[in-house]
DNA sequence: CTCCAGGGGCGTA
DNA sequence: TACGCCCATGGA
């Protein structure tokens, strides 16, 4: 076990951001999280005082880096123009979410799957895929399952994937395994790109477009800087900034600030588990 | 460039 | 019962 004490560390909007479908609250202040092969449980004993059921190597050498420690959100924050009033009320209230560092064949197909689609049925779509075809965690009684390898799909055919709720995103799940299994996808490889090449090598992916390759570049990449326009970032464009999507998406930290505009703008939806003024673009 | 199908679950009329 | 909508994209 390794205690903590974490400023700007809010695990339940986290876990309603939107970034990771793998992270849920089993109980006041308890968290369980699934990545990288493992299953971590994450408890807020007092105020800022957190407490990870893991060894220290473990702590060091993944969490901390999964949960982005060492970035100092609160300069983030800080760098926000006076004059974006919108986006200062966001960050205010989207204060404590961070940009995990989640794997990147994790978020091809996490984000393959999220496309025109409801976070509900993307999270019932993942858990679908890992138990039919992920390894096995053993967390003492409990048993939990690891985030399919390409290999653990290489056999799976488009029906056995359509059985997982994909609808009609079960062709680019396909297409995904294959890239990975011929070296096209491979994280550690595309992790040393820069910016742009990194960004053309994912839109070169079938059925990856501008959106879910910003998603990638974001979560599964740590690209800061990458700016993800979903229709809620469009709403929110029309509706708060006079038709422009928001200023800040030129930021070294876009990433981060559409997240909090992500966030903000679902505020509803959160409180009431119900979309209200929805409007197209 | 525009238009539209792709699954399926949930909300509203 | 029908229809709109959802962290979009590829193809016509």
């Amino acid at each position: 076990m390794i205690y903590k004490k974490l400023t700007y560390f809010d695990l339940d909007k986290i876990a309603q951001s939107g970034q990771c479908f793998r992270l849920w609250q089993e109980g006041a202040g308890h968290f369980v999280v699934i990545a990288y092969n493992r299953v971590l449980h994450i408890e807020n004993l007092e105020n800022d005082i957190w407490a990870f059921s893991c060894a220290e190597d473990d702590f060091l050498q993944i969490w901390q880096n999964y949960f982005d420690l060492p970035t100092d959100y609160a300069q983030i924050e800080s760098r926000i123009s006076l004059e974006d009033t919108f986006l200062r009320e966001a960050a205010a209230y989207s204060r404590g979410i961070r940009i995990l560092h989640q794997d990147p064949w994790e978020m091809l197909i996490t984000f393959l799957i999220s496309q025109n689609n409801n976070i509900p049925r993307i999270r019932r779509s993942i858990e679908l895929l890992c138990e039919r075809y992920g390894g096995k965690i053993r967390d003492g009684e409990q048993e939990y399952f690891a985030f399919p390898r390409p290999e653990d799909l290489e056999q799976v055919t488009l029906d056995q994937l359509g059985m997982c709720n994909l609808g009609y995103r079960a062709k680019y799940i396909q297409h995904a395994v294959q890239s990975a299994l011929s070296g096209i996808f491979d994280g550690e490889k595309l992790s040393r790109l820069g910016d742009k090449e990194l960004k053309g090598t994912l839109l070169s992916l079938y059925g990856v477009g501008p959106k879910v390759a910003d998603c990638i570049m974001l979560y599964g990449f740590h690209r800061l800087n990458a700016f993800p326009v979903d229709v809620w970032i469009k709403r929110v464009g029309s509706q708060v900034y006079n038709g422009n999507i928001p200023a800040q998406k030129d930021s070294d930290f876009a990433g981060v600030y559409q997240q909090y505009l992500f966030y903000f703008a679902r505020k509803d939806v959160l409180n009431t588990g119900k979309y209200i003024g929805a409007d197209r673009n």
